[in-house]
DNA sequence: CAGATCACCTGCTTGC
DNA sequence: TGCAAGCAGGTGATCT
């Protein structure tokens, strides 16, 4: 579901809740959200004071005053301030003020706990909003690859999904097979252009919400109506009016008009 | 290294 | 109507 536009609002929407917050007490109940021992992982919570609350790609990191939690949203995960406990509830933070629900039906996400160093987090490679142009054409001529395997890969660039990239794609008008190492100087500076511009007008947008996502506060974002390719098989190009395309790529749904998106 | 396939889970939609 | 198949914003393991 969520991917860096999603986050960072749950971000936002949640740093003023959490900063500066104490945790009383932390239960959690799925064995595929917080694998390992899931008692140890909650006294490691307890009375903790949460510093800061950031985003690193798509993974929310929290600053305790002793360790660091890493939160993963997989693709249905929500966290909500002072929401109402369901079914599908696997955490449950109690707070000084308030209480922090994750909830996850599908259970893709992940919450851990580190002493030291997020492994999972420092593995990421740089933010697509922070990243130089000059590096990003060396990294892309670096990587023999289809363009679009290679930004879903968050080792690549941290906080692409699969919306995102069809629609940076569609706007460099690059085909998401097109190689990564031989697009052109100048067409990499289109999908450098095109990443900043829909990533950055999607967060002003609050999010895409397209079944059931929604911010820390429970509001759902509205740039789903700006999508010019995503969903829209079949239905006219923005550009051109030829029907957009739905293949799989990278065993992802995969969206674009072949007129307007060239392998070169 | 690149790419395909499968797996992890639940729920909603589609098609027969 | 009913039910099975297919699909979904993500990631990682394994095999060729």
């Amino acid at each position: 579901m969520p991917e860096l536009p999603e986050v960072e609002n749950v971000v936002r929407t949640l740093a003023p809740h959490l900063t500066g917050r104490r945790i009383l007490s932390a239960s959690f109940t799925s064995r595929f959200v917080t694998p390992g021992d899931r008692r140890k992982l909650a006294s490691h919570l307890t009375e903790r004071t949460i510093v800061s609350v950031v985003r690193r790609g798509k993974f929310i990191v929290m600053t305790l005053d002793r360790g660091m939690l890493a939160v993963h949203l997989g693709m249905t995960g929500k966290l909500l301030v002072d929401g109402t406990a369901g079914e599908h509830t696997h955490g449950v933070f109690h707070l000084d003020h308030g209480t922090l629900l994750y909830d996850d039906p599908r259970q893709f996400g992940r919450i851990e706990w580190s002493a030291t160093k997020l492994a999972r987090v420092a593995a990421l490679g740089p933010e697509p909003l922070e990243i130089e142009f000059e590096d990003f054409l060396e990294r892309l001529r670096k990587r023999k690859m289809q363009i679009k395997p290679l930004l879903l890969n968050q080792k690549f660039l941290a906080g692409m999904g699969n919306i995102y990239v069809d629609e940076a794609l569609f706007r460099a008008g690059i085909h998401p097979l097109a190689s990564a190492a031989r697009l052109s100087r100048a067409r990499a500076g289109r999908l450098y252009q095109a990443i900043r511009e829909v990533l950055q007008l999607a967060i002003e947008h609050r999010g895409s919400s397209i079944s059931d996502y929604v911010d820390a506060n429970g509001d759902r974002g509205d740039f789903q109506v700006h999508h010019r390719v995503y969903g829209r098989e079949g239905k006219p190009c923005v550009e051109c009016g030829s029907p957009i395309r739905k293949t799989v790529v990278a065993q992802r749904g995969t969206h674009f008009c072949a007129k307007c998106q060239k392998k070169s």
